[in-house]
DNA sequence: CAAAGAAGTGTAATGATATAACGTATGTTT
DNA sequence: AAACATACGTTATATCATTACACTTCTTTG
């Protein structure tokens, strides 16, 4: 059987991710977790690798952050579309376009194993509609 | 008018980067420029700010590292077919993905200004065909 | 051409992100 | 109970990126 309980540290960490409904970086986690106990970025990085690898929070590579997944059970690659203005990160899903990029790449013999797609740019509260 | 002329800082790291054909990080770079009298990392940064800024090269978001651009007067966005097993990196477009995708965030108000896409897997001589 | 402004330079220090190494503890399987 | 896998806390270090400052070079324009 797979699936462990989540240790103390992992359910801080996923916790403190989902209650904050934003991205954070290793060290905003840390910050505000010190109350809890944890000390140092090993903690908090430990965590955030078996968290990511159960699928329950995904890496932002262009802000060095993490953001706890909001579909969960992906069938699909997550996508995010990111705020410049106000750092509001939404997770969405793209299976047409998902399927046009991995066939794109595919044509010369490449075999995706997993996409990043964040696309930046200003969300609709910013842009003041 | 617009366009500089590249300094010698700038040209430097824009020809080791095509030399390369691969995404090197800014202390890559760093080391492999020494010889030409560069000596700290703020010198590399900088150049590859302006190289930025002027299409003449891509940051790869997910390997904290560069790569020339080998398209030039880009239309469209740049996606990266980045293959783990070697390092290889292939730089793509798809116009109907970038569509797609623009439009799927488009549906929630979202203005996108960049797309950072970049898939993870195994390039075709690595997968021995 | 000379003055003014914009862009770039080198040096030094620092900040921000991430991992390695070590010995110990805890939980699960047999 | 022994063996195994996973996680723990501590410390130190590696890697990536920026700020600050004084000075120089290039470009524009009066
Ligand atoms: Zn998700
Ligand atoms: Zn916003
Ligand atoms: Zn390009
Ligand atoms: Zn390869």
């Amino acid at each position: 059987m797979s699936e462990r309980k989540l240790t103390r540290n992992q359910q801080l960490v996923l916790d403190r991710l989902a209650a904050s409904g934003s991205a954070l970086t290793a060290y905003d986690l840390l910050d505000q977790l010190r109350g809890e106990g944890l000390r140092a970025p090993v903690q908090v990085y430990r965590a955030l690798e078996t968290l990511g690898q159960r699928g329950l929070i995904h890496r932002i590579e262009s802000m060095n952050a993490f953001i706890a997944c909001c579909a969960h059970d992906h069938q699909a690659a997550a996508g995010f579309a990111i705020c410049d203005d106000c750092g509001e990160v939404a997770e969405f899903a793209f299976p047409a376009s998902e399927e046009g990029l991995r066939s794109e790449v595919g044509k010369a013999g490449f075999e995706t194993r997993h996409m990043t797609v964040e696309l930046h740019g200003r969300c609709a509260a910013c842009a003041g509609r």
